[in-house]
DNA sequence: GTCTATATGTCGATAGAC
DNA sequence: GTCTATCGACATATAGAC
């Protein structure tokens, strides 16, 4: 993702580049379906020498997850807390998360895929963080039914539909393609958002 | 799915029971996670034995995804033909769907995360009836726009939320839950299908 | 920090008896 | 139609040289 990945020869490899490496090969073929000395080929170096930056296959999973789960909570889910009402911050939120998205694909494409994959503790890591994010957005959708800008009867499940859609985007959204985040993001928040909106309310659809 | 699954014991097997056992496996672990021995385990049979009934471990695989891939085309896809606006027959759609995808609930989340692991022959027969399938939305919703019944830009983008959010909820949509899928299916039809209407049109929301 | 070499286990699949 | 026995390949991970 970062640097271009080397293609051949003797390197020096940092934890990084080993990361973005193993993502893009998780991603594409299973967690399972890639062994160490893949992830080395990729890198131009052995598999042993995987063993230097990270101490299992695993850990090296975890670190993958991390960027999708830990980095969403702690730079997108602020903008809930952001003015205005509930409508306009998960437009936010729909738009930051699409940009996230697209910028870290791969990673995503394998937190979304992978969870069984994950020692315990670190699953149970992710879930937290996962639960988490669905939570502040339920509770977004259900302060806007509380102040009479949603009307809906089931903000958890509105909630789901939203984070669904939005994180099935992950299988085919890509920065090359015809589709822009922000033109995804526009369509996404008037089917997601508007649509949770009280229709006798004053509403420029 | 079926059956009550064998738990122990020396059985004589069908292959429908192969693909139960199968499939409930790999939805929870992921393909390559599971061994042919961990299958035979679960239905009180040795490994060797599968061979009689299936070639290989990937021909069960591909089993597994055709319930969910010419099942649906087969099945929910004439919905779409029948009388009505094309969001009467979109909801009809939803509605279906959702059934479907409850019933053969593991299938589903094996045939949308282990696409990798089949051979090139039946991953493309698997995308073919997706793409179908999604063909036959997305024409659903360009209907509706030309009969002014619906105001979108990018009928494929509307499709594609339609679809994610549908299929998204085999992750935690369950017969035994909270949720009855006529009641996600009425959530969703009113977000991703009404959402779809013309502001301006006669309109029941 | 990467290398060679290897330990140890498990995999999918087959042969042939019953 | 299931069994026992086993093959050859490949998996993750480690030891120790450089």
């Amino acid at each position: 993702m970062s640097e271009p990945v080397p293609l051949s020869g003797r390197r020096r490899v940092t934890p990084e580049q080993i990361v973005d490496a193993a993502a893009a090969l998780f991603a594409r073929e299973g967690y399972h379906a890639v062994g160490t000395r893949d992830i080395a080929d990729e890198l131009g170096i052995r598999g042993a020498s995987l063993y230097h930056h990270y101490r299992s296959k695993e850990e090296i999973l975890a670190a993958i997850c991390r960027r999708v789960t830990a980095e969403p909570v702690e730079e997108t889910l602020p903008l809930l807390d952001d003015a205005g009402t509930p409508g306009s911050r998960l437009a936010a939120l729909v738009r930051a998360h699409l940009h996230h998205l697209v910028r870290r694909r791969v990673e995503f494409l394998v937190g979304l895929q992978e969870l069984a994959a994950l020692s315990p503790e670190h699953r149970a890591e992710v879930e937290e963080h996962r639960r988490h994010y669905q939570r502040r957005v339920r509770d977004t959708v259900a302060a806007g039914v509380r102040s009479g800008e949603f009307a809906v009867d089931d903000p958890g499940l509105a909630a789901l539909a939203l984070l669904d859609a939005v994180n099935g985007t992950a299988r085919w959204l890509r920065p090359e393609g015809p589709r822009s985040p922000d033109a995804v993001a526009d369509v996404y928040v008037r089917l997601l958002v508007d649509g949770l909106l009280g229709r006798d309310v004053p509403d420029g659809g």
